[in-house]
RNA sequence: GGGCGAUUAACUCAGCGGUAGAGUGUCUGCCUUACAAGCAGAAGGCCGGGGGUUCAAAUCCCUCAUCGCCCA
């Protein structure tokens, strides 16, 4: 054994014991995956956060999620990967350098492009580490040997073998089309990067004079500076307004450019006037009908957002005030109509957040639809991937079937330039629209096919364009594990990957990218399932945003709460159906209740395995073993059924994607179960001698407790790994982790269902005794005397069996459970003659059943009843025997021990007779019994063997559980009594008290009393009594009862009900009325007797 | 305009056919030798309104209202 017991502290300190597994895992590499190893493997890939972001509640969440996920699939046992990794953020890392340069009065033009990246690569090695270095706090279990970077050589590698591949299948195509173009970062931006916000702006009306004809024409619109622009007016070919129009020309004011009035079916009459203005290089509507109709594409505006030379004398003004002044010049013409007010949603850059102008240019685009084939039918015909929830299918499938061209060209520096060379000796040494180019692998590859075509001479020059890093996200999956390596021994393992968990935000953008590389590419969708869970909203339920600054930094909960605080806080809230889940926060404080009720949970777990801790001696779970079946007492049966139950739940929970069902569930378990109740009931047995019973304890409460730490290790990491190594003792230098411990596996053979129900008996008769100390205002230390009453033989038994449990948790010195059924004639001679009651007790007397017993028949005529109240008499014996044996032995005469037989029949049950006795010593044999407890409950270490033939005899004699509908409980009382107690802890004036209960005395005592099932539970009360209170209360309870007796019968008496619904459910109705209904008469004679 | 989700205790939310739960807060007692970041007890809900299906509805269907999100 060890010299020093291992303890912990009195408060759990978060930050220190975080740091130092954080550590611990990384220094021996305890997530490193090693595709060499065998078993079935589950590969996560973690949406790689952009290199220029610091953490936010967004990432805490997701990451918590991941890893609760990773760490339970790796404690199964599985060969699991995490991968860590960040993507290279085109557009926001040029927005931070050029906001650098600018300070610096320079352009990136005047660095050029080599120093330009040059210096970007510098500001990633500097600054490209923040937010993976905040994910480190979280504890995230990445092998982080792996982290990858979308710029990495092995990723840029996987680039261009994409988009060379999708370029050869004629999937990738260079052509002037309409874009969305970003003025802020002068680049254009693919759909899915626009973000449509409603504002409040204005409809300006129009007046275009015919040209044919003395009338106008009227038109409306929302951007009037691209009336410039303007190649036609439209309108519906059904509209008789205009029908006569169509064909003639108007003459575009200020411009004055002769235009055609065009019919075209897109044209909703009933908007505003019905005629609208047609700009096809500048809005995506007008863009397709310029296209059906042939009409000019006129760009009137600058990439920067000024408006160029087709913009007449707005040239070179910035598009706002360009607007301005065309509405003052149309006014001057008399052009304008009038200005009304107008709701409407204009496209903002997600990144540059300025408004995105629809423009004409030449870019690149991937084709979509043979990729959103692909995918649709891996979804359509094998359901892959599967989301979890099911809803979002539909809204991926939707996605895949209205999906337009994607536009993947930036006009950025930062990223993977796009592997096409121009062959500018073809046109003037520059790029234009019609120059030739080559897509290929390396310059030189594009060299050679240059110089095929054009001879020697050629002059080649790279576009200078980079990808849209979603580019290089789509092929994250497969890309991270070295894709398009044929002999890359990751790819091969661990792709498909299992799981990718990520919001539904970024569906479009980033789910679906990849499953359209991916199917292309790999033939498999690249994970088996995607989790898709919810926003973090703030206080007010407001979504968390820059603009609004209205984030919640989870550095600050951490600091505050501890990182599994807030991770549990995270899992915790999360439900099945993926709801956004909404983080209480105070603002001043920096404080939230829902991390505090965590960290409050850590606390406890501390704490209470602190107690346990203090209490094995030193020694480890492994140390302890785990206990002998035989010798587990009802409390460590319970708790044992409990913990198989819970981890049979938490398990399924785990394999659906129920994380937060499972953390509640534990956090129930522990709190609840554990800590409440059984630290609670064993107590008493760990503070006693060093006997069987307390390591039995000892054992059982280190298997929970052990176990307990591994069920909420995926949950919190942390704290869970510093117990749990102070429990187990291990050596740190092994660097064996929980993290790698086997997840607890359920033995079946534990759960009992019944027994548990049993118990909650035996939990609600304390309940109710500290519920009317309570309400009888009677000090929490003082001991009191209590009774049960119960007529039913089940419920007494199981009382019985749990007395010890009552007593200690209730405080209750003298406890009496009784059967009420009382014959008063019978009743003097329970009471074996002499011994003075001081404190006159309440009591049963003899009953219906004990005459019916005392009517003696050969055994195997007793009903099975019978058997059980003798069984149930005999156990009670053994029991008090085994309690009292000191005090028994010491006095060692026969009268005494049948005084003392006598009393213990009185005091825990119906005051049996001497003909009673004879039953028992018919089944015994009252010599047999003297001497067998003379020989047998000597030394405390023959008690084992004497319980076991305690137990074999009783089996023997009255037939094994089998017999009997209870067996658990008939079972576990002896088993539960036997627990060592000091002879002084029971003096004999208690024994005596209750020998002397009568029940003429107990009437006009005044009781508190309450009911649990159809026990009536009964505190005596001392001194002055509030009646009225009294009254009250049992009022209170009558009234509930009554309610549901009304509502049960009502069911009962609908012959519908009877007749069609389950007849379980008809029979849990007619238990349950039976129960009211005694319920409801204790409480009516109790109140009767006030 | 189309689609999705929400509406349950004072607050934040579970439950999703068998008659209502948790955490927080509130109130009453307790420094009971693991924990006051705790323990024991209590109060508090016609489950948004109205219909319907069913023996039985917070739960399924319809409808209305309010709020939120996505797509046009």
């Amino acid at each position: 054994m060890t010299a020093s017991i291992p303890t912990l502290a009195s408060q759990y300190e978060s930050k220190t014991t975080e740091a130092k597994w954080q550590a611990f895992w990384e220094e021996h590499a305890v997530f490193q995956a090693d595709p060499s190893q065998p078993g079935e493997m589950y590969s996560v890939v973690i949406p790689p956060p952009n290199v220029t972001g610091s953490l936010h509640m967004g990432h805490a969440f997701n990451t918590a999620l991941i890893d609760t996920i990773v760490r339970y699939q790796r404690m199964l046992g599985k060969n699991t990967l995490c991968l860590p990794g960040t993507d290279h953020a085109s557009i926001a890392v040029q927005t931070i350098l050029e906001k650098q340069l600018k300070a610096e009065g320079k352009t990136r033009d005047d660095l050029g492009r080599d120093a330009f990246l040059a210096r970007a690569w510098e500001w990633k090695a500097e600054s490209g580490g923040t937010i993976i270095n905040q994910m480190r706090r979280l504890g995230f279990s990445v092998d982080w040997s792996r982290e990858r970077f979308t710029l990495d050589e092995g990723l840029s590698k996987a680039v261009l073998e994409a988009f060379v591949k999708l370029y050869q299948e004629g999937l990738i195509y260079r052509g002037n089309y309409l874009v969305n173009w970003c003025p802020a970062s002068q680049s254009a931006v693919s759909d899915l990067e626009v973000e449509n916000q409603e504002v409040n702006g204005n409809l300006w009306h129009f007046r275009y004079p015919l040209t044919e004809s003395d009338g106008y024409i009227e038109v409306a619109t929302t951007r009037p500076e691209t009336m410039l622009g303007d190649t036609a007016v439209a309108v519906n070919p059904n509209d008789d307004r205009y029908k006569h129009l169509i064909g003639q020309t108007v003459l575009l004011p200020l411009q004055l450019r002769e235009i055609p009035i065009i019919a075209d079916e897109y044209v909703d009459a009933s908007f505003g006037t019905g005629c609208v203005k047609i700009t096809p290089a500048h809005d995506p509507n007008d863009f397709e009908m310029g296209k059906r109709h042939n009409l000019p594409f006129i760009n009137v505006m600058n990439k920067d957002g000024t408006m160029n030379e087709n913009a007449g004398a707005f040239q070179g003004l910035d598009r706002f005030e360009a607007r301005k002044q065309v509405v003052e010049a149309m006014e001057r013409e008399g052009c304008l109509v009038k200005v009304e007010d107008y709701k409407t949603t204009i496209p903002y850059s997600d990144r540059g957040k300025v408004p995105v102008e629809p423009m004409i240019s030449t870019q690149w685009f991937v084709k979509i639809d043979p990729l959103a084939q692909t995918a649709l039918k891996a979804l359509d015909e094998q359901n892959s991937p599967e989301f979890v929830p099911d809803r979002w299918k539909k809204v991926y499938r939707d996605w895949l079937t209205s999906l337009r061209d994607w536009c993947i060209s930036r006009q950025l520096w930062w990223g993977h330039q796009i592997p096409a060379w121009y062959a500018v000796s073809e046109t003037g040494g520059v790029i234009a629209d019609n120059t030739p180019f080559f897509v290929a692998y390396s310059e030189a590859e594009a060299r050679q096919q240059a110089i095929e075509q054009f001879g020697e001479g050629v002059q080649l020059e790279q576009d200078p364009d980079v990808l849209d890093t979603w580019f290089s996200s789509g092929l994250w999956p497969f890309s991270t594990l070295g894709w398009p390596s044929p002999d890359a021994e990751d790819f091969q393992r661990y792709y498909p990957t299992s799981t990718l968990v990520t919001g539904f935000d970024i569906i479009f953008f980033w789910v679906a990218r990849m499953t359209l590389m991916a199917g292309h590419f790999t033939g498999q969708m690249p994970f088996k399932h995607v989790y898709i869970h919810g926003l973090v909203r703030d206080e007010k339920g407001q979504k968390m945003s820059k603009s609004k600054n209205n984030g919640i930094d989870p550095l600050v909960l951490i600091e505050k709460y501890g990182t599994d605080a807030l991770r549990y806080t995270l899992i915790k809230e999360v439900t099945g159906a993926g709801q956004d889940i909404r983080l209480e926060y105070d603002r001043k404080t920096d404080e939230s209740p829902s991390v505090e009720a965590s960290r409050n949970f850590t606390n406890k777990l501390w704490n209470a395995s602190r107690f346990v801790l203090m209490n094995l001696d030193g020694q480890t779970p492994e140390q302890l073993g785990t206990p002998d079946p035989a010798s587990l007492e009802l409390s460590d049966r319970w708790i044992l059924s409990r913990y198989n139950q819970v981890t049979q739940t938490v398990r399924q929970s785990l394999d659906n994607f129920g994380l937060g069902e499972a953390a509640k569930l534990i956090y129930e378990f522990f709190w609840g179960d554990f800590c409440d109740w059984y630290i609670e009931l064993v107590k008493s047995r760990l503070q006693g001698e060093k006997n069987n019973s307390r390591n039995v304890a000892q054992q059982t409460l280190a298997l929970v407790l052990e176990g307990t730490l591994k069920l909420l290790h995926p949950f919190m990491p942390h704290i869970t790994e510093e117990i749990w190594h102070t429990v187990v003792q291990k050596d740190l230098a092994t660097g064996i982790s929980l993290a790698l411990q086997t997840y607890p596996t359920v033995d079946a053979t534990l759960v009992d269902a019944d027994l548990e129900a049993q118990f909650e008996l035996i939990i609600g008769a304390i309940r109710t005794v500290r519920n009317l100390r309570a309400e009888a205002g009677i000090k929490p230390g003082e001991k009191i005397e209590a009774i049960l009453q119960s007529e039913s033989d089940r419920e007494r038994q199981i009382l019985v069996a749990g007395q010890k449990y009552i007593r200690d948790l209730a405080k209750v010195k003298q406890l009496s459970i009784v059967n009420p059924q009382a014959v008063p004639a019978m009743a003097p001679a329970a009471a074996p003659s002499s011994a003075p009651s001081p404190t006159p007790q309440p009591t049963a007397a003899p009953t219906a059943q004990t005459l019916r017993i005392t009517n003696r028949k050969p055994w195997s005529e007793k009903t099975w009843q019978e058997k059980l109240e003798i069984r149930d008499a005999v156990s009670t014996v053994t029991d008090f025997l085994a309690q009292h044996r000191k005090f028994a032995l010491t006095i060692g005469s026969f009268g005494l021990l049948y005084f003392v037989l006598s009393v213990t029949f009185a005091s825990v049950r119906t005051v049996y007779q001497v003909p009673l006795l004879s039953d028992l010593l018919e089944v015994l044999g009252l010599g047999y019994a003297v001497f067998y407890t003379k020989d047998n409950l000597l030394t405390r270490a023959d008690r084992q063997r004497t319980f076991g033939k305690l137990r074999q005899l009783k089996d023997d004699v009255l037939g094994n559980g089998s017999l009997l509908p209870q067996s658990a409980v008939v079972e576990a009382a002896p088993v539960a009594l036997a627990p060592e107690v000091a002879p002084e802890a029971v003096p004999a004036t208690e024994a005596t008290d209750l020998a002397l209960e009568s029940a003429e005395q107990s009437s006009d005592r005044q009781m508190f009393a309450g009911v649990v099932g159809t026990v009536q539970v009964l505190i005596p009360l001392a001194g002055l009594v509030d009646i009225a209170a009294l009254t009250a209360k049992l009022e209170k309870d009558l009234k509930k009862v009554e309610a549901e007796i009304q509502s049960l019968s009502g069911r009962l008496q609908n012959p519908k009900f009877v007749d069609k619904a389950p007849i379980e459910v008809v029979q849990g109705a007619k238990d349950a009325l039976a129960e009211a209904e005694k319920q409801a008469e204790l409480l009516k004679e109790r109140l009767a007797l006030l």
